[in-house]
DNA sequence: GTCTATAGTATGATAGAC
DNA sequence: GTCTATCATACTATAGAC
């Protein structure tokens, strides 16, 4: 194979830097500091070539979401079939990286409809994974999927997981504590 | 009284224009809109006079989330006493216009100290309001208040409602039936 | 209290050399 | 594929007239 190699080193080409140089400013500054001059200065090189790669600014951030979403899902597809698949969700959801990206990404896709667009897709993509999982655990155990719909409670797990997550990087903690030992009690009774 | 007037009217001063024109365009195109032009001419004023009021644009979102946040406490407490709290605490947290302008307030948060500092006082502030009115309702209904501690349960109810809220502005509504259902279920208990 | 005018800087995007 | 150089535009913030 001529072209197999696959680095995991920080540098590969251009292109895969400006994504990944793009998730880092957007994670520490905010959305609003991925400038194309910001960006190209962090990956490594000029202004222009940016524009070489990518058409506008928003289709940069189009592809930085799009090659987030797409390991997210790789992850959570192989995650999701172990041993704990409940607890593997509230994990996967409570992965700071990917929240503090989440949040930029919301509020890009509150006012951007390319965005808006994209992250809907992903968003159910994520959700009729993470539904699938949660059925399997629940038909595993015996528990009644009609009074508890699947699809609720895998929404239940994530969403409670990101908002501790969202909180916590703005310095927010009141009844963590409380919370955090409810789920774990409740996730107890599944495993 | 002499100042005694308090008009409902669009128009009042220009300073308390200037903030509701900021909230406006936050809520509408996010909070990198939010220039001093914009917010000049959304509020019928030139854009010098919005550094005679505020002397950074930062101290201008401080004062939008400062009021916002007073009158979002001021309904919360008159609510909360009401007849129904948990249903009361479900309604707020899914007003769109309030989560919506939550969402700006988070991504900025994410890197401005001064906005982080002064969002995490309001979000404590306001849990312990919600904190309170759940262990009232929950004590009157003879709810066990160590196994669901309030403050874990009134966490649960604004967090969903709110999650719910944003996933429906950027047009995400898988499972959003179920959940709903779920909680109306559960809340329907405390009546 | 509200304005005009402007300084100084950063931005998205393009043209064209190599 | 990567660069230098630049255009047109927008931004925050200040100075000073009225």
């Amino acid at each position: 194979m001529p072209s197999g190699r696959k680095p995991a080193a920080p540098d590969t080409n251009a292109r895969d830097r400006l994504i990944e140089a793009t998730a880092k400013l957007m994670r520490d500054e905010g959305y609003a500091a991925a400038t194309s001059r910001r960006v190209a200065a962090e990956a490594g090189v000029k202004q222009a070539l940016v524009y070489y790669y990518f058409p506008t600014m928003d289709d940069l951030f189009v592809e930085v979401l799009r090659s987030g979403a797409d390991a997210s899902l790789e992850r959570m597809r192989a995650a999701l079939t172990a041993d704990d698949p409940l607890q593997t969700l509230w994990d996967m959801n409570s992965d700071s990286r990917l929240t503090g990206l989440n949040t930029e990404f919301m509020a890009l896709a509150n006012h951007r409809k390319i965005i808006r667009t994209e992250l809907r897709a992903y968003a159910e993509r994520v959700r009729d994974i993470e539904t699938a999982a949660v059925t399997v655990a629940m038909r595993a155990r015996g528990l009644d999927t009609e009074k508890y719909p699947p699809v609720a409670i895998s929404m239940l797990i994530a969403q409670t997981a990101r908002s501790l997550c969202n909180e916590d990087a703005v310095g927010v903690t009141l009844g963590h504590a409380e919370l955090r030992s409810l789920i774990a009690a409740r996730l107890a009774e599944f495993s």
